[in-house]
DNA sequence: GTCAGTGCAAAGCTTTTGCAGCGCG
DNA sequence: CGCGCTGCAAAAGCTTTGCACTGAC
């Protein structure tokens, strides 16, 4: 509150840390400093974060906490289906899953090393269908496309 | 050669080792043993394995191949577009790229761990399709799915 | 003969675990 | 005031790198 920037009113994750907090409270976690500025920290993203970008993030704003504590943090979080985990390249990278269900994909640009995300509703609906084909419960899924951004593209 | 089984003739990734040998003696590699000895492995594989299976798997068959080694033939292998890097979970899992474009994708079971493949064209038409829609020259692409097989599931 | 290919051991990273102390409920 | 939350340091993977030696061309 208080001093919030426009970047932040238009954050994608806008109410997820109040939520958050919220479930973790009902699920009997007790609340500590460390858990909520990595929350809130989270909240503020535009897309996802490794956990050393998240403690160097923590860093840079003054507030100190341990890297084992980030770990911990993020494994409660995404046991409690409050974060996504995402595995492309080096580190894990982590986001915020929004209440409503909404969520979305990345598209990596091999050069410049951008994570753009998308959405899409036919890719989701195609994604549900197969997991019935297959005969899975589906749970989740990862759609990660890799190529090359309009600024890096050759068009040979 | 000589005493292959059944499996081997129904590998998908049947004539892979020999395309894979020659793209990389085109490209200026010299040969050497414990890069075929990979290479004849993965070949013969149903589906993706990690750098330490590749590793026990050599060692069951009694020859010795060093991690490093193989950790380096995989990485070649995957600059030369010979394999496809795939990260679920843990470690990496490597398998081959077919000449033909042909590919698949995974599903896995959060209950009893199994990694199945599976392939179907309306995704990938939706997926290049959507790469062209957000401005990316793709490259390629991964969709990992995730839920409970058909012997887990619980249908509550 | 030269230089890529290889194995071993050591180093580098990300992530996890042990343990002592702090603080929420 | 008990037990979860935290931080530090150490440990535990996975992966890469350094170096000397072997072997392909």
């Amino acid at each position: 509150m208080s001093t919030d920037t426009i970047e932040t009113m238009t954050s994608p994750f806008a109410g997820w840390a109040e939520h958050a907090k919220r479930e973790l409270g009902r699920s009997g976690f007790r609340s500590g400093r460390a858990r909520a500025a990595v929350i809130d920290l989270l909240a503020l993203q535009e897309c996802c974060l490794t956990a050393q970008e998240i403690f160097d993030g923590l860093r840079a704003s003054g507030q100190t906490v341990g890297i084992a504590t980030v770990y911990r943090v993020l494994d409660q979080l995404t046991q409690q289906r409050l974060l996504q985990r995402l595995e492309f390249g080096e580190a894990a990278r982590y986001e915020p899953i929004l209440p409503s269900g909404e969520h979305h994909h990345h598209v990596l640009c091999g050069d410049c090393g951008r994570v753009e995300p998308f959405a899409d509703s036919p890719l989701e609906r195609e994604l549900d269908r197969l997991g019935d084909q297959l005969g899975y419960e589906l749970e989740g899924h990862d759609v990660v496309l890799r190529g090359f951004c309009g600024d890096c593209r050759t068009d040979s």
